[in-house]
DNA sequence: AACCGCGCCAACCGCGTCACG
DNA sequence: TCGTGACGCGGTTGGCGCGGT
């Protein structure tokens, strides 16, 4: 059976030819694609348009990008799954050049199973109960040795990778309300947004504006206080720290206070046109903040002997803020305040 | 050398959405 | 409003290559 659009055709299927591939590409750079339907018949290939269509998205177009994913790229595809789920292709849109079959076949052959080494559900991103983890452990095993650290919600000294018995405080991400851009009036007020609920398939954004025209120009700056609290009260890190988690149930708690900076403005666009500037000005300016929040904490870090705090979870919690205002993309985010 | 099992990835399938008549 | 075709997306399949036995 062929595809519905094409059930009257004559259709080839299966793997592509270098011949058909070449028709293709000089058929499309010749005159576009206009509608895949009539590609096949305009471009001599006994395809289906459907067919051609995916061919040239996933394999044939030039601005792809071929080769292995980069950490960097692995590590935004694992951020962004965590808030947007199994949405490979809004996924993909932030990998240039990578196409969401691309990030979906790499998220089922790689990411998935390094998470699930790590004890992490690949649906929810949380810590797997014990008993999951157990059965994971077999199935895991063998790639066991590719365990890289830099994804776990805690960064643990290797003896006590196991800790997710330890307690854990969901973090809470404050956000202060940005400031109104009609009235520039001034509102203290806070967001208070835990964790957890951001992790949440049903988690839904609150925050400033719930109009996705809104002209609203803000972004986050950020500054970190995190807080090792132990059962045996002591509010200060320790050196063994992960000792702690062996024998007292631990409690970890990270607040990431979130601060307005000056509102960036671009020039000569009246706001009905910057949604897409407006984006990317606060994926940067919240990109540069974590960073500069990364350097504060690696020095905070460098003392705490062998506990350290995550900076994937801050960053990831942090993205999901600006991502909030996404509204194209986040569609399925309500912004109730 | 032959066979087998497994993982990767290109391609397919089916469904939802949108545009248009 | 409804029907139809086109498109886009996520889930699934199947072929190929590779390593182990």
């Amino acid at each position: 059976m062929g595809h519905r659009c094409c059930s009257k055709q004559k259709v080839k299927r299966g793997l592509w030819s270098p011949e058909e591939d070449d028709k293709l590409i000089k058929h499309i750079t010749a005159h576009g694609h206009g509608s895949w339907s009539s590609v096949p018949k305009l471009a001599g290939l006994q395809r289906c348009g459907k067919s051609c269509r995916l061919r040239w998205i996933n394999y044939l177009r030039p601005d792809l990008k071929r080769g292995s994913f980069t950490a960097d790229e692995e590590q935004i595809i694992i951020d962004v799954h965590r808030i947007l789920g199994n949405r490979w292709a809004q996924i993909a849109k932030h990998l240039p050049g990578r196409t969401d079959n691309e990030v979906k076949n790499f998220w089922n052959s790689c990411i998935k199973k390094k998470l699930l080494s790590q004890g992490l559900d690949p649906k929810t991103h949380n810590l797997l109960s014990s008993r999951q983890r157990a059965s994971n452990k077999l199935a895991c095993h063998s790639s066991s040795q590719t365990q890289e650290q830099s994804f776990t919600v805690f960064n643990m000294s290797s003896q006590n990778r196991d800790a997710p018995r330890a307690m854990m405080k969901a973090p809470v991400l404050t956000l202060p309300e940005p400031p109104p851009p009609s009235d520039q009036i001034h509102r203290s007020m806070a967001m208070q947004i835990p964790y957890s609920e951001c992790q949440s398939p049903n988690f839904v954004g609150t925050g400033y504006g719930q109009n996705p025209n809104e002209s609203a120009i803000f972004s986050y700056g950020l500054s970190v206080e995190s807080t090792i609290i132990s059962s045996s009260s002591s509010s200060i890190p320790l050196p063994g720290f992960n000792n702690l988690l062996d024998e007292n149930p631990c409690i970890w708690e990270a607040n990431a206070f979130v601060e307005t900076f000056e509102a960036p403005t671009v020039e000569g666009l009246q706001p009905q046109e910057q949604p897409q500037q407006e984006k990317e000005k606060i994926c940067e300016m919240v990109i540069d903040k974590i960073d500069e929040a990364r350097e504060e904490v690696l020095e905070m870090d460098a003392s705490f002997d062998s506990c350290s705090f995550d900076l994937g979870l801050l960053e990831s919690t942090l993205i999901s803020a600006a991502m909030c205002r996404d509204l194209s993309s986040m569609d399925d985010f309500a912004w109730n305040f």
